[in-house]
RNA sequence: GCGAGAGUGGCGGAAUUGGUAGACGCGCUGGUCUUAGGAACCAGUAUCAUCGAUGUGUGGGUUCGAGUCCCUCCUCUCGCACCA
């Protein structure tokens, strides 16, 4: 009985999925360690929060990622592809709540169950580096980290306004605010006051806004949503002196030059000073209550809405240091305390909102930057101009242009001593204390006499007590538990409380890419040796929503650890590709669309392979992936024709058949053209389905030239040639079906362990090229000639040619353009 | 409003530098085999028409030649959004 009776008529996946799965199982196959012989490549995609079962989007995601990795295997790289779980959160603890049982089981049983679904997937991770961030081996050094961030002056505590989620009963950072509502439940955020604690990423903006420069390898897209976000702004602070009062009201300008137009000032609601302003006034009562107005309103409304400018004069009056000017304060309903100082010079001639107010209440508009050939009439103006100009009533600079008047007048300023240069950010520090139960406990303690004291080293983890009921209403667990609260203060040996606040969950994120490098490590978060070895990441892949907080928590921890001397990069992510969302009947999948594919049942019905297949294919990575079930059929059937071919080509023992040598360099031609486009395709840019569209071709071309009669076709020596280097071409997307298929032609160990194929030039080369004729730029005919002819030729072919002479017949050729192997253009 | 990106057959999408528009796949049409086919295989498939003409959101421009470059406008997606 031959090998080849072994094989069924059809592609059986259910059982080469199975039997390649536990091979890999069993000789751990892409356990790694540190090799100085080889080149490391690190490839990682954003892991999973264990919500129960992956989704399309991990499917996707996940496949993409499996491709780099096994593809750079074949290119000789020491491949680090590791996977673990993003694992606290609060999902896990409604989830608890609803299913009367624990987090902790929850979330390690919805654990279980996804590895099962990503093993079925074939993905090729290291499995002995898998950890879970709830697991206390891996928050016992976070909590390390944080109290040496915490000694090192990166870490306070603070009351602050902060954004509160009814729902979800906790503080939500600035980035976790998306339209003023919970980046996870939608609902609306309410500002409330209360003691937490900060991670001081200010401390690091100049860094993280100078470094995104050096992220050559990240989507355009993500470094300015970053720049954006970081906000920087250069001007001048300065203060304005209150009238018939010592105090002054600090203002920032990106405007300096605007200044002489100052005609009013306006103060956020918040602004500390108002309420010693309008003291004596009579108008105190009146402005109070148009604060406490305004103040509602704005909690109110959603963030969408731009309400109207509305304001109010406090009474009181400021005098501008540059020209003197006696000019209204009032208090704006659309100045921000948190931006600048919290009180804004108002200039309506040069600044659109401004403008508006002054419209509204009747304010003096003053221009003062007139643009060239232009003049302004105050009573006729319709809107601010903001173009550079000529200064004019500016005082001593008046006359210069508004650009250079800028540093001028800043210099100004600081010799009078009232004001200086000032950069502002829009980044605020990362506020990280959470109310709940389910994540890593802040590693601090409270003590009446001594403050706040850390919790030693040798003392942590400070675990998470396990026997915790969470009900509905449970708001802070923690606080809850005497026996979790009460401690020793380390210092003095007397009483205290522990702090009850847990992390955010990004903390985790922030710091496990580099953990990977040696996640048994159990002396240290981080071996240097190690993670100097395998970091920086090489490429990251994940979704785009994560742009902004993920990446820039990553990206500030990275320097974090760096300067605590556990890193040696600045950066994590040399490469980031951000993959677009699986859509469905051109909408995001969701439970309340009904349109949610579930890839448990899309495997079993065919196979990872498949729908590895598919999902590559169907776009490219960065866009959106329409999935449509009779493309997931297509890819299907793709593989069953490339398994009968090749079971039947095995089958037919050919040998000594003869066959036309014309089409054996064709077929020979096609593949090396293949070869080198499906590299190109995924060295340029990820760009699988044009690679697997490639091997489609040669696929098509191999066929047709096999089914011929005998004395055509090519040699069976390059038929097997040629399946040998399609499964290779194709064994990154489809592991599976590729081994199987290599097995059953009896070649020699695995896909896995061949190189990639190399092109040859020479070999797949045209011999023979279309040349196309034009007549004034219109296609009119094309000719076949030999790769290496003259121009001359060319031309004189054209020439010839019995179609373009139709349409030359009986005009003066003007012109004709001969473009190497491509066309010949006659202009007449 | 500001910023970025994108508009190509019935559909998903191709088209390295300006040089054959629609690769590859889906769908559809016809055929072969078949008791049957929603399997497999073969042929066809941008549009309109007889030569031929027209076609990459709109209108213009540059060029021998434009999906690709420039300008105008329209639409969509994403991000930011009273940031002084």
């Amino acid at each position: 009985m031959s090998n080849h009776d072994t094989y069924s008529s059809h592609y059986d996946f259910k059982q080469v999925e199975t039997k390649w799965q536990q091979k890999w199982e069993l000789s751990s196959a892409y356990q790694v360690g540190e090799d100085t012989d080889k080149e490391k490549y690190y490839v990682l995609e954003m892991f999973p929060y264990p919500s129960g079962r992956i989704h399309m989007g991990h499917v996707r995601n996940y496949s993409i990622g499996d491709v780099v990795a096994r593809y750079k295997r074949m290119r000789g790289f020491n491949v680090l592809h590791p996977m673990g779980w993003d694992a606290f959160g609060l999902p896990a603890e409604n989830a608890a709540q609803k299913h009367n049982t624990h987090p902790a089981k929850w979330t390690y049983e919805n654990i279980d169950y996804m590895r099962a679904q990503l093993k079925q997937l074939g993905l090729s991770y290291d499995w002995q580096r898998e950890f879970a961030t709830c697991d206390p081996d891996y928050y016992r050094w976070e909590q390390k980290i944080f109290i040496e961030m915490y000694q090192r002056g990166l870490v306070y505590q603070r009351v602050t306004t902060v954004n509160w989620c009814e729902n979800c009963q906790t503080v939500l950072a600035n980035e976790q605010v998306i339209d003023g509502a919970c980046w996870r439940c939608d609902d609306q955020v309410e500002p409330r006051n209360m003691n937490g604690w900060f991670f001081k990423i200010t401390d690091y903006t100049d860094e993280l806004l100078n470094d995104l420069q050096s992220l050559n390898g990240w989507p355009e897209k993500v470094v300015t949503m970053q720049n954006n976000w970081i906000g920087k702004s250069t001007g001048l602070t300065c203060d304005f002196k209150i009238d018939g009062s010592e105090e002054a009201i600090s203002i920032f300008t990106t405007r300096p030059d605007t200044i002489f137009g100052v005609t009013f000032m306006s103060l956020a609601p918040e602004h500390p000073l108002l309420a010693t302003l309008t003291e004596g006034t009579g108008k105190e009562k009146e402005v109070a209550g148009f604060i406490d107005d305004i103040l509602r309103e704005k909690q109110r409304q959603s963030v969408q809405e731009e309400p109207e400018k509305r304001g109010m004069f406090t009474g009181r009056y400021c005098i501008n240091p540059f020209n003197g000017d006696k000019i209204p304060i009032y208090v704006a309903n659309f100045v921000l305390m948190e931006y600048g100082t919290g009180a804004v010079m108002a200039v309506p001639a040069h600044d659109q909102r401004d403008f508006e107010f002054a419209r509204a209440y009747d304010l003096t508009i003053k221009p003062v930057v007139i643009p060239e050939g232009e003049t302004f009439d105050p009573e006729f103006m319709h809107e601010a101009s903001t173009v550079p100009g000529k200064l004019i009533d500016s005082g001593q600079f008046s006359e210069l242009d508004s650009i250079d008047a800028q540093g001028k007048i800043i210099d100004f300023a600081r010799e009078q001593g009232f004001g200086a240069p000032l950069t502002t950010y829009r980044l605020r520090d990362w506020g990280i204390s959470r109310q709940r139960y389910w994540g890593a406990p802040i590693p601090m303690i409270h003590c009446d006499n001594c403050g706040v004291v850390p919790v030693p080293f040798e003392q942590l983890p400070v675990l998470l007590p396990e026997d915790i009921t969470t009900s509905t209403d449970e708001c802070r667990p923690l606080h809850q538990r005497p026996d979790f609260v009460n401690t020793i203060c380390p210092a003095c040996r007397k009483e205290a409380r522990r702090e009850t606040d847990t992390m955010d969950t990004f903390v985790e994120s922030s710091w496990y890419f580099a953990r990977f490098a040696c996640p048994d490590s159990d002396e240290t978060p981080l071996e240097r040796d190690r993670s100097d070895y395998w970091l920086p990441v090489d490429q990251y892949i994940g979704g785009v929503e994560h742009a902004i907080l993920h990446l820039l928590y990553s990206r500030f921890f990275t320097k974090v650890l760096r300067d605590l001397g556990y890193l040696s990069i600045a950066e994590p992510f040399t490469n980031l590709l951000t993959q677009g969302m699986v859509i469905k009947d051109g909408a995001k999948m969701s439970k309340s669309k009904g349109n949610v594919v579930d890839p448990d049942q899309l495997i079993s019905q065919y196979g990872a392979d498949t729908v590895r297949l598919f999902s590559l294919f169907a776009a490219p990575p960065e866009r959106d992936l329409e999935w449509n079930v009779q493309g997931v059929e297509g890819a299907s059937r793709f593989l069953n024709r490339v398994y009968r071919l090749v079971r039947e080509f095995y089958g037919s023992n050919v040998d000594g058949t003869a066959y036309s040598s014309s089409d054996d360099t064709a077929l020979l031609r096609k593949l090396h053209q293949t070869i080198k486009k499906v590299t190109y395709d995924i060295e340029d840019d990820f760009h699988f389905n044009t690679a697997i569209s490639a091997v489609m071709e040669l696929f098509n071309t191999m066929s047709s030239s096999l089914g011929s009669a005998a004395g055509k076709g090519a040699s069976t020596e390059t038929v097997s040639e040629t399946i040998r280097n399609l499964l290779l071409l194709l064994y990154p997307m489809v592991p599976h079906f590729s081994s199987e298929l290599w097995e059953m032609m009896d070649f020699p160990e695995t896909p896995e362990e061949q190189l990639w194929p190399i092109h040859d030039d020479e070999k797949a080369r045209e011999e023979l090229l279309t040349i196309v004729l034009q007549v004034n730029g219109k296609v009119r005919s094309r000719i076949e000639v030999s790769a290496d002819s003259q121009d001359q030729v060319l031309q004189d072919l054209a020439m010839a040619d019995e179609k373009v002479n139709r349409f030359i017949e009986g005009k003066t050729v003007k012109k004709v353009i001969v473009v190497k192997k491509k066309l010949v253009n006659i202009v007449v």
